[in-house]
DNA sequence: CGGTTTTGACCAGCGC
DNA sequence: GCGCTGGTCAAAACCG
């Protein structure tokens, strides 16, 4: 949005969305990381992490019914911290409704704890990597994105079972889309998100990721007790569970760096 | 009362 | 150049 010619848009979100503006103009210069997750039967159930929000607080600011797909698309923005240009789009796949689709974009100014400041350091670190990850996207609706996906699950599936001593556990599967245009997205592979849980937790034991989270992600998740309403929430949309490896993985590429993908 | 969600409208990029 | 579509805004409603 450089339409800063836009009345409505020079309101408070002006002097963040315009750093992000001449970099984002919609559709263009935009840093996105593509996630697939799987919403499995059990996690309706179990809806161990059926909070809308990761380490952070998101807002939803907007819902667009997305052409070719039958479930709309939710728009989120990061509210944790004031300024953070954090977004995130929250869709169904559109051929499969068990799995979402979750786009970020941009990165967190700030770390991913609520009562930490906001770091004008941090701020620039993450511009750097903003200026380092940035990369084009193409906006094109690409159709093999479906078959991509189904693929891409399918895989995934085999993965899944193939390293089911890591992610054994139906509460659920993530599946990090290949993105149609290699080149423009982060493209997380699953294992990878172990790996990089490998990495974070390096006292810990190598538990079942999905079994056993994170202290501190488990004691917010155990502040909100499951909800059915909460089903219902998946059900029309919006909001996916997240994982402890997947918020392990953001919590470290935003707060850090982007881990390279190293194919294993 | 403050924060979040909903929802219609607006704007701009992109394809034809 | 035009229309379509996606992304965002902002007011109102809702919720804790």
């Amino acid at each position: 949005m450089d339409s800063n010619t836009s009345p409505k848009q020079d309101s408070e979100l002006s002097s963040d969305l315009k750093q992000e503006t001449h970099a984002s103009k919609k559709r263009k210069m935009v840093q996105k990381t593509v996630v697939m997750v799987k919403i499995g039967e059990n996690v309706n159930k179990v809806k161990n992490e059926g909070l809308p929000n990761d380490f952070w607080s998101w807002r939803k600011y907007g819902q667009k019914p997305i052409k070719g797909s039958p479930y709309p698309r939710g728009y989120y923005r990061c509210s944790t911290c004031k300024g953070c240009s954090a977004k995130k789009q929250v869709e169904r796949c559109r051929t499969d409704a068990s799995m979402l689709i979750i786009t970020y974009t941009s990165s967190h100014n700030h770390p991913a704890s609520d009562d930490i400041p906001c770091s004008t350091n941090l701020v620039q670190q993450t511009k750097q990597l903003e200026t380092q990850t940035t990369e084009y996207v193409p906006s094109s609706p690409i159709p093999k994105e479906e078959d991509q996906e189904n693929k891409q699950e399918m895989e995934n599936h085999n993965e899944s079972t193939m390293t089911s001593d890591h992610s054994g556990t139906n509460e659920e599967k993530f599946h990090y889309l290949q993105s149609p245009t290699p080149f423009n997205e982060e493209v997380i592979d699953q294992d990878d998100i172990f790996k990089l849980n490998n990495q974070e937790k390096t006292h810990e034991e190598m538990d079942p990721l999905l079994e056993i989270e994170p202290m501190c992600y488990s004691q917010i998740k155990n502040l909100s007790a499951p909800k059915l309403e909460e089903l219902d929430f998946f059900d029309e949309l919006e909001e996916l569970p997240m994982s402890s490896s997947f918020l392990d993985y953001t919590k470290i590429s935003f707060s850090n760096e982007r881990i390279p993908i190293v194919p294993s």
